[in-house]
DNA sequence: CGTCAACATATTTTCGAAAATCCGTTGATC
DNA sequence: GATCAACGGATTTTCGAAAATATGTTGACG
């Protein structure tokens, strides 16, 4: 008997390894914002055919990572300083009422599990070591699931997908800060911080800390961004000259 | 010259036709929850390939009105009386604070509108006189451009694409709701009610009445939601007879 | 010199068939 | 009679080519 049969797990249909693979990289920004999504070259660069990559492009589409305009294909979705002041003010509101609900329902279970998934969070350096333009993947994945822990006791799929979309769209302006050599702030502290009131069920204060976690970020995120966009202008008009 | 050359508007893509009807279907409950989607019969149903059918159920798959199953395809998403009640429950939230950005925004071109959408909406019937088991296609519409343009001026393009999403959720319930034969509410007062408070930005009203509309709403559908789930069971248990 | 039609190329969109997978049935084995 | 491998039809998934559409270029014409 094989010492463990496991469950055999269904391998994914292309079109799903598709899915996340262009989700991965369209939210590091290894697939710029805005930029055309040509299906020969992702065909080339994932290695698949036509199909499974159009159809993982109108998830994502749906999502709101990918545009698509009428028979002139995809294209990386915008991004924008309007868009993400709107999202994170969006994101400050939902993760309001999820943090209250889940704060009210949070048991034992709950805890244990955002206490698991801060430690794992405050074990990864932001950055990886090797690639000092990217955020570490690893840290990437913790985050992530950090934030989700701290509302997972909800009790609502609805709130807890919407919020996780509004992180994810969040997560591609932070890859981008990092891009633009933003140093990374150092937030272990707070989401120390986050979780010691959420474990206590101070709302009020969660509820603030969470609002000034989010808008840190949106100001540190806002500022590079505008760095780079002028940047991209002055290398813009330089090639412009360049080329007459 | 021709009277209106207007913009000679680009046929849609069969996928984007594909996707208005499909979610049309759905909502309208024209294709029963859980039903599942087999692209045979959906090739016949509108009549092209199987390419712009996968792509448009991928993107209902994101807006979670299909769900997909790894090698057995396509179902329209179930209905349960617990997402029923998440689904509610996360609207009141959102919603309130759409509104609340609403109200303190909105200038003379919303309040035009919203009582342009409401002049609409008051002169169509819910129930199509020709076809009393499905709901009024027109007022499905004039409904939800009420509702849209009761937040229209909160001037975040996320608030509002969730809520909507949240919306067309909640539109599949009540058809289920007018197919159960349960008489349609009246809903008109409820809606001008509705509409005054917004106008004049007392924004507590307005959240008190918009929160009852959705909870009505709820407890009619819940309530016929129960009585067709019985009536199922019942219809299962003589076909199971039947059959042995 | 500018405008625009006509063509050539690049790209997207759609189709129909092939490959892979699922599911119910049969029949062999214990 | 129970178990299970193997087969066959139904369905999903994927491919590659064809059709449709957009884009860029050329050259004719005013």
């Amino acid at each position: 008997m094989p010492p463990s049969p496991a469950k055999s797990v269904a391998p994914p249909t292309l079109q799903e390894s598709a899915l996340r693979q262009l989700r991965a990289d369209i939210i590091a920004c290894r697939l710029m914002p805005n930029e055309r999504l040509r299906v020969e070259a992702l065909r080339e660069r994932y290695g698949m055919g036509i199909s499974p990559l159009r159809e993982a492009l109108m998830r994502l589409e749906a999502e709101g990572l990918v545009e698509l305009e009428q028979n002139k294909g995809f294209r990386v979705a915008e991004v924008s300083h309007e868009n993400l002041r709107d999202l994170m003010r969006t994101r400050i509101e939902i993760e309001s009422i999820a943090l209250r609900w889940s704060l009210e329902k949070g048991g034992v279970e709950w805890e244990a599990n955002l206490l698991s998934a801060f430690h794992r969070l405050s074990r990864q350096t932001k950055i990886d070591p090797d690639n000092p333009d990217a955020l570490n993947a690893a840290w990437r994945r913790e985050h992530a699931e950090f934030h989700a822990a701290l509302v997972a006791a909800c009790a609502s799929q609805t709130m807890m997908s919407i919020r996780s979309r509004l992180f994810e769209q969040a997560e591609r302006y932070v890859a981008l800060s990092i891009m633009a050599n933003a140093p990374p702030r150092d937030d272990v502290a707070e989401h120390k911080q986050l979780m010691r009131a959420a474990l206590n069920r101070e709302i009020d204060r969660t509820l603030d800390l969470n609002r000034l976690h989010i808008t840190r970020t949106f100001d540190k995120v806002a500022a590079s961004l505008a760095a780079g966009r002028d940047a991209a202008a002055r290398g813009k008009a330089q090639n412009g000259k360049a080329l007459k």
